[in-house]
DNA sequence: TTGATTTACTTAGCTTTGCTAACTAACATA
DNA sequence: TATGTTAGTTAGCAAAGCTAAGTAAATCAA
């Protein structure tokens, strides 16, 4: 039962594979939270990044800050989000969420992790164990910097 | 070393986290191809998922059959896509991709996966071993079907 | 075997989400 | 102070999402 196939090369296009089936498969627990789905991610990036400047929240989403701005003023019509002026640097407008969006977005991510958990407790405890393992590796694959050579275009 | 906040819950979380920030961060490799995020989403669904009705296509990527229909078009005329008329059933359209379809998207995934590959590369031997041992795991969850509970609206 | 219903897809028309270009305001600097 | 840079908004267009309505083929009931 060792894995011998285990080059990078295998190994990478495996849990690519794997990733994106498991996200598309939790998106469908996302209708019920009445957002779309570029409204919701990018609320979760404020409620988990806190207070957030557009910009940076448009290269987190990997969206031009025109159309981040304007989602975020549909967040903020839903009463979602808060645009607070930064005292330091007057130009800058940093997006907050209110509590509303917190317990809304705690709401949605409450659904797709229990859904997830609910699959993860039918694993054998060695099976969960070597999960746990392997957990931390993603990270730490999932936040590599991969050294910025993106061009800006 | 060993982890102890294995709960499925807490596990649930943390790999929902990290299959996001994996894939958001490879997505970077995708401007690359010169095709969007939808249209490139669906090619794959098409080279990979062998030649498939609309309808299940549009299933496949959780949007409406006619938002479905149209992207087909803008495949098809750049070329990459084929309709074909099913022999049994005059109703259905299959979607087939051309040699050209499939040459543009395996060198997408190419890029990815190598993107990827050379990180896992940068691993320990040991935790590529943990790796391997994992990645089967995601692939289960992956692919449950989680009883088709979800309605069709 | 006709007639009604269902199914697969397209067309039409609307909203949302993506973009670039152009503008305003604030900061930084020469 | 003038000059340029940076953060964000506004405007306007294309792509991608939706529902509603239409067409054609298949299925089913009388």
């Amino acid at each position: 039962m060792a894995p011998r196939q285990d080059s990078p090369a295998v190994l990478a296009d495996r849990l690519h594979s794997a990733a994106i089936h498991l996200l598309r498969r939790l998106r469908r627990e996302d209708d019920a939270s009445g957002l779309s789905a570029p409204r919701l991610s990018a609320l979760s990036v404020i409620v988990f990044g806190g207070p957030l400047p557009i910009g940076a929240l448009a290269a987190a989403e990997q969206v031009r800050v025109p159309t981040m701005s304007r989602v975020v003023s549909s967040l903020e019509q839903d009463g979602l989000v808060r645009r607070v002026p930064d005292a330091d640097d007057k130009r800058v407008v940093r997006i907050a969420a209110t509590a509303t969006g917190k317990a809304l977005l705690q709401a949605g991510r409450a659904r797709r992790v229990s859904a997830l958990a609910a699959e993860i407790a039918q694993l054998t405890t060695e099976q969960r164990k070597h999960l746990s393992t392997a957990v931390p590796l993603l990270e730490q694959l999932a936040t590599l910097d991969s050294g910025e050579r993106h061009k800006r275009r």
